[in-house]
DNA sequence: ACCTGTATCAAACGTATGTTTTAAACAAAT
DNA sequence: ATTTGTTTAAAACATACGTTTGATACAGGT
């Protein structure tokens, strides 16, 4: 057999118990348990553990990222000869996201705890492998929002982005335990699509928002 | 001697270290050895890692939580009757941010840091003890917000709210690294106290973005 | 001087981790 | 049928962890 399900069973097990629990939280050992593996195995097919956490990255995101290029491929097809403006891009994003393939319903809420925990948990060797696997895409992200917002200095600009980042990857990376906790309080049930439908506006006007001023006395109330 | 400065040094080398690297990352050893104290020391004066972890956030978020009420206080005392804005509201909690005693620079973006991990990481523990020991000021600055946006249904407001939290944590988690790059990508310096003053703007206008529609077809460009 | 409670120290404990080893099972090819 | 290369299996490995122990030092009170 040239491919072994093993792997495969291996990086389902592992994406899951990753996400719920983030990386130094995670035996091997849960996840061959979870996979019905040997113990072994992991290290036979990947090598190591760093290797596992690359690998279950590297397993949703190369689809997800050309799926993402063709989406701004098409953005600026339609936008012919100018730049995309804001909500177009973060839309075509949001879009692309939404339509990722997943083998179930919670696929979605896993990858992108996965992503937050990217950025959060510091595993020095993760973000340098995404950076040097993934640049062009974000590289590409990147340029186009410089085109969305030509009335930002590069410096408001990118604070901006960072503050983009960080409430997407916060509210994904803990969009199953937020959902709960809406569901508690006011009884209403929401999907990751309700979610980023909430988040295009938002972040939408904050990109907008006037020009800065620098942090002085306190401005009195209403 | 009553009080051993054995527990100071504990706390300064704990609330550094979690915060460069995490709690599951951090061994007691790590701790002890930077604070140049007995191992045992941690067991003996906290009663293990997890009562360590909550003491450190116990130490700046006690005094932080009576500063932050008396802005609150002074806030409503200004605003007399009517509920205040939500620009004077941010402000309060960005000002007392700013202006927190601190030991020495870097003690800001440490704090910022930690409580961006106490969100992220998913220790139990911490967040049981946050919720329990600082509900009463968490749960007023939530109702100010409530009343400074009186626009948006409770759906709404809870996401919002949350992509709030998200751009802020995720940005003060990582101010230092993010100062970092503007450095040397623009050659650019920035203080905690400029990028507290990009937020506002940034977080305000995503909070009073009109209402969302429900996401469905992709909408063209410009 | 003699207790008494507190604090420090070196050393060890038990457990869990990632990784390696050795042997067996298996499929495909000759 | 035998061989070959690949995959699984059980067990052990070395290391690091949080925690506990027992001895020692030292303070203040009587």
């Amino acid at each position: 057999m040239g491919q072994s399900q093993t792997v495969d069973r291996i990086l389902d097990a592992a994406e899951e118990l990753f996400a719920e629990r983030g990386f130094s939280e995670t035996s091997l050992r849960m996840i061959t348990g979870k996979a019905d593996v040997n113990l072994a195995a992991v290290n036979y097919h990947f090598g190591s553990k760093k290797a596992l956490i690359q690998a279950v990255f590297a397993r949703f995101l190369t689809p997800f990222c050309e799926s993402l290029e063709s989406a701004f491929d098409e953005l600026e097809r339609d936008a012919d000869g100018g730049p995309p403006c804001l909500e177009a891009v973060l839309k075509a994003l949001t879009v692309t996201v939404v339509e990722m393939p997943r083998k179930h319903d919670r696929s979605i809420s896993i990858y992108m705890r996965l992503q937050g925990l990217a950025y959060t948990q510091s595993q020095g060797h993760l973000r340098r492998f995404l950076e040097q696997e993934f640049s062009h895409t974000f590289g590409r992200f990147m340029r186009l929002l410089k085109g969305a917002t030509p009335q930002l200095s590069a410096v408001d600009r990118y604070w901006r982005i960072q503050f983009m980042l960080g409430a997407t990857a916060f509210t994904m990376s803990s969009s199953d335990a937020l959902s709960g906790i809406l569901l508690n309080k006011l009884g209403v049930e929401s999907t990751v699509e309700e979610i980023v439908g909430q988040l295009v506006p938002f972040l939408t006007a904050g990109m907008q928002a006037p020009a800065t001023a620098p942090v002085g006395q306190i401005r009195g109330s209403a």
